[in-house]
RNA sequence: GACCCUAUCAUCUAGCGGUUAGGAUACAGCCCUCUCAAGGCUGGUACACGGGUUCAAAUCCCGUUAGGGUCGCCA
């Protein structure tokens, strides 16, 4: 290419290749730590799969004492959202995923790496591009949309493969004079990588998560730099990881066929290409058939789907670990108390490669372990914190009742495998308890409808005189046991069963009783500690028919 | 269409040439029990199919089928 071409390309001046190579040196860390990042669009939106390979990023990272970083890729400019910036801090905060280096919420960076933001790094992309300008290896093109569309349509009706390669890479052979003719008319114009690869030739690239993999070599001419002056993902990458001393990529599955282009990549500029990983999608059954997590038709693709319904946070973490390595499980059960972080993350046992399905079922089970293992306090705050954001009626409530609330959240809440799981997530816990409270505690008599008016009566009043606040749970029980007796209700199950006819019923016939006037529902938690929440006076209230 | 990945209970998976094919979740039954939940115990027609290799295959090879992913100036 001539000076002459080189000034239409890169009109304006360009640091020097070597200046910026200075301006990142090799990373001072122990051997064997990890580098890695998350690399998310500022779309507005958080897929929970970039949650997923936030996560195993930051473990890999962490765990090795190395550095994991946030990188944000905004080199499309039509995509970019007002805002975004918040959502993707607020959701890797919000999960613990906590970048060293990387991008605040106000656009400022932090860390010696950056800067941590594509659209920010125009020049240095521009920089490289120049040099593999000058070196041979990349060249502009002046195809138009619609020529490309009209090469693929030929390609496509001649069974051929698409793409922009061999003699359909049209623009690769022009000669100077014709390139500067172009440019001198103004034509718009793309850096185009040339592509060194021979598709019939083989190559073998190997996953960390998927092992050896052979493929075809890449020989489709691939843009560099739009036209806008930004790069594409592939060269950024390739800069940007390189730069910044990334050491372990890991990424979505949809990267994978592009692996062989980004080691090119990598060799034309003279960097060492990182290891990759790259990780399935989570999917779902849609119509009888498996497909991966929308962003479009699933609401359950966006990470804020979770906090919406009130999913603790360790528990998503902890069903994301799970899927990442499928002896979590184990290694929850042999360490039930520490945090989900410590989990030795492997590698190696990352299970998951053809794409697990999002099991809500295991989510809800162990997000039911996850809230029965917290304090009544944590709960609480938790349940109020949710409640601010997505039912502030329910906030105002509970938050005007503290001490009641904690009280009920702590009923049957217990140490080890004995407390009461039937939390799932906080979205949940206002019906649950609306008996608590008299503006939403509703009487239903009709639940009552096998029983004799006057047995009712009979159990309501008597158990109403004999009520002691103080009694304790036995005491209580055995007064429940005496008040059957005394109306022709067994208190002995095993005489009832013997002898069914004998009696009018039996003591959970006159539990049912109790519980349907104080609680309005045939079921409930423990009784006695509900009448103990509820106190005596709003207890006895409800015995009055 | 081409290229790539994957294939064990309903679901997530363990397994890496010789196992009564293990676990978790879900489901069912029983026990416990004032109901529910929890807890304890028990249970089920899981190695996609067809060929090889081998004394021996869920494990290795080939093919078929099925599912997933990719073939953009989106990432």
């Amino acid at each position: 290419m001539t000076p002459e071409i080189l000034k239409y390309l890169f009109p304006n001046p360009l640091p020097a290749v070597a200046d910026i190579e200075a301006k990142y040196p090799k990373r001072a860390l122990k051997e064997g730590a990890k580098v890695t990042r998350v690399a998310p669009s500022p779309t507005g939106f958080m897929h929970i799969g970039g949650i997923y390979a936030g996560l195993l990023s930051e473990r890999v990272a962490h765990q090795s004492g190395g550095v994991f970083y946030l990188r944000i890729e905004d080199t499309d400019q039509k995509r970019l959202v007002e805002g975004a910036l918040e959502v993707i801090a607020n959701s890797l905060g919000r999960y613990g995923i906590v970048a060293d280096e990387g991008v605040h919420t106000d656009g400022t960076d932090f860390g010696a790496y950056g800067p941590y933001t594509q659209s920010k790094r125009k020049e240095i992309y521009q920089a490289y591009a120049k040099d593999l300008v000058q070196k041979g290896l990349a060249y502009p093109c002046f195809a138009t949309a619609e020529d490309l569309d009209l090469m693929r349509k030929v390609q496509e009706k001649s069974g051929l493969r698409p793409g922009y390669y061999g003699k359909y890479a049209k623009c690769r052979n022009l000669s100077d004079e014709e390139i500067l003719k172009k440019l001198q008319a103004g034509e718009p114009w793309v850096l185009r990588f040339k592509s060194p690869g021979d598709y019939e030739k083989r190559m073998i690239i190997k996953d960390l998560l998927k092992g050896d993999i052979s493929m075809p070599e890449n020989d489709i001419d691939i843009v560099i730099i739009k036209s806008d002056g930004l790069p594409t993902y592939h060269f950024a990458h390739a800069v940007d990881d390189h730069l910044m001393g990334t050491t372990h990529v890991i990424r979505g599955d949809e990267w994978l066929s592009s692996v062989p282009l980004h080691i090119q990549l990598f060799v034309a500029l003279g960097f060492k290409a990182p290891k990759y990983g790259h990780i399935a999608p989570l999917q779902k059954v849609d119509n009888g058939h498996k497909r991966k997590l929308s962003k479009r038709h699933d609401a359950e693709a966006n990470i804020m789907y979770f906090w919406e319904k009130g999913y603790p946070e360790a528990a998503v973490i902890e069903y994301l670990l799970n899927l990442i390595n499928a002896n979590f499980e184990d290694w929850r059960k042999a360490n039930p108390d520490v945090p989900a972080f410590d989990f030795p993350v492997n590698f190696s046992k990352v299970s998951n490669v053809a794409g697990a399905l999002f099991d809500f079922v295991k989510l809800a089970s162990i997000s039911k372990e996850v809230i029965a293992k917290m304090s009544a306090a944590e709960v609480y705050d938790a349940l109020l914190n949710w409640a601010i954001s997505y039912n502030p009626s329910f906030a105002e409530k509970i938050g005007a009742h503290k001490n009641y609330v904690t009280a009920i959240l702590n009923i049957e809440r217990g140490i080890g495998n004995k407390s009461r799981k039937d939390i799932v997530k906080w979205e949940d816990v206002e019906k649950d308890i609306t008996y608590f409270f008299d503006d939403t505690f509703m009487r239903n008599m009709e639940l009552l409808n096998g029983y004799d008016a006057d047995d009712v009566t009979a159990i309501a009043d008597g158990f109403a005189r004999m009520y002691d606040e103080n009694d304790d749970k036995q005491v209580w029980f055995d007064k429940i046991k005496r008040l059957a007796d005394s109306i022709g209700f067994a208190s002995d199950m095993k005489a009832y069963k013997a002898n069914p006819a004998g009696y009018k019923g039996n003591v959970s016939d006159v539990a049912k009783v109790l519980r349907v006037l104080i609680t309005g529902r045939e079921q409930s938690p423990d009784l006695h500690s509900i009448m103990q929440v509820l106190g005596r006076d709003k207890a006895l209230v409800r015995l009055k028919i």
